[in-house]
DNA sequence: AGCACGCCGACT
DNA sequence: GTCGGCGTGCTC
């Protein structure tokens, strides 16, 4: 019998059945493994070509789990075949949290045990302990420790001296859980159109669909009815949503719709969190799973529709470890659990829209903005006619009509964002006196200035280093001057600019937490803060009514550097950000900066003509042969030597596949030539469509001596070109 | 992933 | 003389 472990190892490993044990196919089993014990689970029979004097026998069969269903453990080959990782890195996504398999831990909760025990110590944290479990209902500790108001030492005292008794306690009491038919909104006539569509797609076996609406078309209520129609039919729904954190108002309208919480997942659960909602999930109990990509491994037992929300994010393609793309696994989920898939988006990827065309997914269209809420207007500003006027702070990012737009509609009473994709103060911290650049020790990238953390940092490694006072190369002092902005820099502007305004910034990195958005959205719903600035998080799903007034600070950045979809996303990101303009009843305007009025990216952005960009786009892609026409497969050669690095890229270059429409691109330093301290090279296979790539790169692969210190990494359809 | 084995530097 | 560094290799 062959047993997957949820460890890098080549394959399935075989193991003896004893007599009188029976296993079935995705049972979780204990085996030995060199000289200790690992949980795998049943993958079919067992190769039988090894000597059978090595197969050991299994320990022991985990049976209080239901089995990992069949259409996991396929998805599981299928993803390892697709990704060419090895199918133990691939479970290991699947069984995240091994302590899932293990018997449940029987948890206990406590009572009064009515001994006396004299000479004890009487204090109020005691006393309230003892009071609190007077009512008789036994309680966890702590359950029992927040509501006495003491911590669980307290209780553990009381324990020892034998005043509480031990009772077994039901783990993961029943919560509530989403209902198809609490009562939903009106739809308007064409969402509710669009809504039929989806809901008649349920149970008649795979399909997959982009759900394409302009920002603020309601999509979400949309799929919403095909989840509840899915939950009526008994099925479990999982959402897919790039950026879990920013889920806050998303998860509100979830709550009003069907009376309770998703389960939640993503990667910083707590240990307990994560095991019970595993647990929920593979024994079918969690109805509705929202999540980061990784949720899309996870063992769903009657899995009915899959929803992909903001399908063109980049955020979906995990790239380290198992290299995939969230999206596209699940469309492939979908296939094999002939279920289907929903992708949502107002501006979907190439990739997708091309499988429209060839008629491999159907299209449904949202064309109207929600409520009679018009789309907002846009105005492109060219930064060479209309440049930011110096301030008595130094250099400024505003140009005058954008100042004057701003200044307009707080004085209305409206609010404003402004968006930069850039993080931190200022990318570059240059010396006047010698021209230094100051860099990251570990990796080929400038350092971004923190002002308020006072820190230069990396954004690719997490190196951080204080500001220092004089040049590290000249050593001049006072003569390091910060270059270009970040949301930091701007932030300050407006704050010079607008004193009465309240000025909020919001990046990735000053987000605090979860409880830290939810505190800043309801500041921003209260109308607390005038003007927000920030950085990408900004653009993602957010709503708010009195939102007038986007301003788009630099809509170049991005649009330079050769990656392949470069215009794609930037037009992506700036329809995103623009489409936060005019939710409500007031209309919106955004206002966009760029060096560029005539690029093709800004002139789609100011006629609204997504399709003739869209177009242009792809036929473009189309003469190179780039995807979504071809494919590409980046292989990555990394280690701490320079020189071993360089050679095996090499080498990997002269073994070259050869073969009808085969072409390789490299090899080639990758633009971060070194990160985190490793050096690294790349290679770009270009093929055509129909070509079979991991057959391909397996056997060029296959075919180049690689010393252990050097890695070869294979990212099959690359989104990052770094 | 773990956990062995193995072969070279600073400590009792 | 040993303790221990992490390089290399194996686990059915």
């Amino acid at each position: 019998m062959a047993v997957l472990l949820p460890l890098p190892l080549a394959g399935a490993y075989d193991y003896r059945v004893p007599a009188g044990c029976t296993v079935c196919d995705g049972q979780a089993v204990r085996v030995p493994l060199g000289r200790r014990q690992e949980t795998g689970i049943v993958w079919g029979a067992g190769r039988s070509g090894l000597d059978p004097a090595k197969i050991r026998p299994l320990q022991a069969v985990l049976d209080h789990a239901a089995p990992l269903p069949e259409v996991t453990r396929r998805f599981v080959d299928w993803v390892a075949a697709y990704t060419l990782s090895l199918p133990g890195a691939v479970l290991k996504m699947v069984i995240p949290v091994p302590e899932a398999l293990d018997p449940p831990a029987a948890q206990v909760a406590w009572r009064l045990s009515g001994a006396e025990v004299p000479g004890l110590r009487q204090t109020p944290a005691r006393d309230r302990v003892l009071r609190t479990l007077q009512t008789g209902v036994p309680m966890t500790t702590p359950d029992l420790a927040r509501e006495a108001g003491v911590s669980p030492s307290v209780i553990k005292g009381l324990a020892e001296a034998g005043l509480l008794a031990e009772v077994p306690f039901a783990m993961d009491p029943d919560l509530p859980e989403p209902d198809g038919d609490h009562p939903g909104p009106t739809l308007s006539p064409v969402q509710a159109d669009a809504a039929k569509e989806l809901v008649l797609a349920l149970g008649q076996g795979y399909s997959a669909t982009l759900l394409e609406g302009v920002t603020g078309s309601g999509k979400t209520e949309v799929y919403f009815e095909a989840i509840a129609a899915a939950l009526r039919q008994g099925q479990q729904v999982l959402v897919l949503v790039p950026e879990i954190t920013l889920t806050t108002q998303w998860l509100g309208r979830f709550r009003r719709r069907f009376g309770a919480d998703p389960a939640v997942w993503h990667s910083d659960l707590t240990p307990a969190r994560r095991r019970r909602t595993w647990r929920a999930i593979a024994d079918g109990r969690a109805r509705v799973v929202v999540g980061a990509r990784s949720a899309l491994f996870l063992p769903y037992q009657a899995l009915g529709l899959i929803v992909v929300d903001e399908e063109h994010e980049v955020a979906f393609k995990q790239e380290e470890g198992v290299i995939y793309h969230a999206r596209d696994m699940a469309v492939v989920r979908a296939h094999l659990g002939n279920i289907p898939v929903v992708l949502a988006s107002a501006t979907p990827s190439l990739e997708t829209v091309a499988n429209v065309e060839a008629g491999r997914y159907i299209k449904v269209d949202l064309p109207v903005r929600h409520a009679g809420a018009t789309l907002p207007t846009i105005d492109l500003i060219d930064i060479r006619r209309f440049p930011p006027e110096k301030g008595d702070w130094g250099q400024s990012w505003l140009s005058p009509p954008l100042v004057t737009a701003l200044e307009r509609t707080l004085e209305a009473g409206e609010q404003a964002m402004l968006f930069l994709n850039r993080r931190g103060y200022a990318p570059l911290t240059l010396c006047r006196t010698c021209g230094h650049r100051v860099q990251c020790p570990q990796c080929t990238a400038w350092l971004v200035e923190h002002r308020r953390l006072g820190k230069l940092q990396c954004h690719h490694c997490g190196h951080q280093q204080p500001l220092p006072k004089v040049c590290p190369s000249c050593g001049a002092e006072d003569a390091l001057v910060a270059c270009g902005p970040g949301v930091e820099r701007v932030a300050e502007e407006a704050s010079r600019r607008f004193p009465q305004a309240r000025v909020e910034l919001v990046a990735s990195d000053t987000l605090a937490g979860p409880q830290g958005i939810a505190g800043l959205l309801e500041r921003i719903e209260r109308k607390e803060v005038d003007l927000l600035i920030g950085t990408q998080v900004l653009a993602k799903g957010l709503h708010f009514p009195m939102l007038t007034l986007v301003g788009i600070v630099d809509a170049d950045l991005g649009l330079s550097g050769g990656d392949l979809r470069a215009a794609e996303r930037t037009f992506q990101v700036l329809s995103q950000v623009a489409g936060r303009a005019g939710r409500g009843e007031r209309p919106g305007r955004v206002m966009v900066q760029t060096f560029q009025p005539d690029h093709p990216v800004l002139q789609a952005m100011a006629t609204g003509d997504m399709r003739a960009f869209r177009e242009a786009e792809s036929e473009g892609r189309r003469l190179l042969r780039m995807p979504p026409f071809g494919r590409l497969v980046a292989v990555i050669v990394s280690g701490e030597t320079a020189d071993a690095v360089e050679s095996v890229a090499r080498a990997l270059a002269r073994q070259a596949p050869q073969g009808a429409g085969l072409e390789v691109l490299g090899p080639a330093p990758a633009p971060l030539a070194l990160l985190r301290g490793r050096h690294r090279w790349r290679l770009l296979l270009k093929a055509p469509r129909e070509v079979r790539v991991q057959t391909v790169v397996r056997q060029w692969l296959g075919g180049v001596a690689c010393p252990s210190a050097v890695r070869i990494q294979v990212d099959i359809d690359p989104y990052s070109f770094l």
